[in-house]
DNA sequence: TTTATTTCCTACCATTTCAATAGGTTTTAT
DNA sequence: ATAAAACCTATTGAAATGGTAGGAAATAAA
């Protein structure tokens, strides 16, 4: 397995922020009731948006979230990237990963590097605005 | 992170396995010893190649293990899928996982399926005389 | 100025998975 | 008999994951 719950609730989060009309700002308890997450749980991962810009949140009353461009400027990547360790396949092709002295006899290397770029692609076509309109299966 | 060093140790063996010549069977040790990996760490993972019936295992002098088809048999997906715990990128696709009782309002379960299409195919289209063949990058 | 609301921050915990090790049992050729 | 090999069960340490608890700081409204 691949994308933690960690990462498929941020994208929830995205896209019910994505969702509101309105231009104010969401308390975190309306996104947690509407999505059926524990409020402490989403804490956490709202910390890491914010942290990550993509979103701004405003403390007292009055505040809550509110993305920080228009959905159609979010791709899946740019969320995911907040949330996952590593999207790399594989360990040696992560971000700070130290460098593998076999990669020069690997027979696989290339098998890793090709799905790493697959993924990416994929991730990095799909908006949030693709998502928001995408109908339920 | 996706693939774990099980999964890729597996294939490295299947590889060691498959550019061997001979016919016979190829103890762990030297398998262990060319690929640099721990004997006892290696034997519980061709266990699962073992019980995953691609390749088999002679015990006794003279023995050891060998593949049980041509190189071009195997596809990478027959191999890691012994390996891993689920290829699937998220839990809710996964072969056992629980219905989950948000698909039919659920926006991005689209994504995941086209994900796990994508990765499916790739590895479906990757045989392990394709990883003999292929250069070191 | 007080109060209610809300984000922010630190710490903790329980479970699972991963990577690896240890020690013994059974099979088999010589 | 003996040596070589696969097989089997159990254990360990580290990390990540999923989730919880309690309080501090900011802000709007009374």
């Amino acid at each position: 397995m691949m994308i933690s719950t960690r990462g498929r609730y941020a994208l929830r989060v995205m896209i019910d922020l994505a969702e509101q009309k309105t231009d104010g700002y969401i308390p975190l308890k309306e996104i947690a009731a509407r999505q059926e997450i524990s409020e402490k749980y989403l804490e956490s991962i709202l910390k890491l948006l914010v942290r990550g810009n993509i979103l701004t949140g405003l403390r007292g009353k009055g505040g809550g979230y509110r993305l920080n461009r228009a959905p159609e400027e979010y791709t899946v990547t740019s969320i995911l990237e907040l949330t996952e360790e590593s999207l790399a396949p594989v360990s040696c092709l992560g971000k700070n990963a130290a460098p593998c002295l076999r990669a020069s006899v690997c027979k696989t290397l290339d098998m890793w590097r090709g799905l790493d770029t697959l993924v990416r692609d994929y991730f990095d076509h799909i908006t949030l605005a693709d998502l928001v309109n995408r109908n339920s299966p």
